[in-house]
DNA sequence: TTATTGCCTTACGTTAACGTAAACGTTACT
DNA sequence: AGTAACGTTTACGTTAACGTAAGGCAATAA
């Protein structure tokens, strides 16, 4: 099994030391320790990759949290699971909403592309 | 031409009037007045809908402000252009990667409603 | 006429997600 | 032995996007 150093984890995507500190602090990580030093595994990298996917699409680190605790064992109580099958549906129409917006702006920002081309051409 | 008072637009799109007094402040809006009363007009209207589209897409004020200035005519010497050519392709491979994170957490959330489902009827 | 309602301005407060700096310990050269 | 490089904790600073409260003008309902 690979581990990985803080600075390994940073590198890869592109974020600080800190940043890994900050969402350890939050309770979204929980690397090993050598020591004083963190130890991070390949479940620490994946939940590290839910967490900015996550953030890509601009979900706090609180919704963030609720989708990687769907990856995570153990929610076996019909309250638990009946939270969790509402928050997706909710999740789901949102996710929805984002992609006619997405839509939406492509065709705006194809057209300007066009408008902009020809505006280059005629000058 | 229709117009709209602060609560009309707060109203139809579930925000706040102090969150139209903020985009005005920050000179994303710029409503007529009325003695002091701010009278937004179908333009208004409009570049609110961009301001909160982009919002929903996790883009911030000066991002939105960015594409609202493509929508409004005069944008025309060569410099200019370019620099909005430019800022659209940035724009359009985020958005590529948004559809990608949009489509894996989709089929994340698919899997887990399944599983979900299953594990209530199981109990 | 007074009281409520809605808008206004001004201005300080708040939260999330880190940035930044200080002060320190531990390898790893040289 | 000295010094750089990387790690650690602790803690205060920062920015965006508003929230919230105070104080005041204006119109309308009772």
């Amino acid at each position: 099994m690979p581990t990985y150093t803080i600075r390994d984890l940073a590198e890869e995507f592109d974020i600080t030391t800190r940043t890994l500190r900050f969402y350890e602090e939050k309770g979204m990580l929980s690397p090993d320790r050598q020591g004083q030093l963190r130890i991070y595994d390949a479940g620490d990298r994946t939940r590290l990759k839910l967490i900015l996917r996550g953030k890509r699409l601009g979900l706090d680190l609180q919704e963030s949290r609720e989708i990687i605790a769907m990856y995570s064992p153990g929610t076996n109580n019909q309250q638990q699971l009946k939270a969790l099958l509402a928050k997706i549906e909710e999740k789901k129409i949102q996710l929805v909403r984002q992609q006619e917006d997405l839509d939406a702006m492509f065709e705006d920002l194809k057209l300007w592309e066009k408008n902009c081309t020809q505006a280059l051409l005629d000058m």
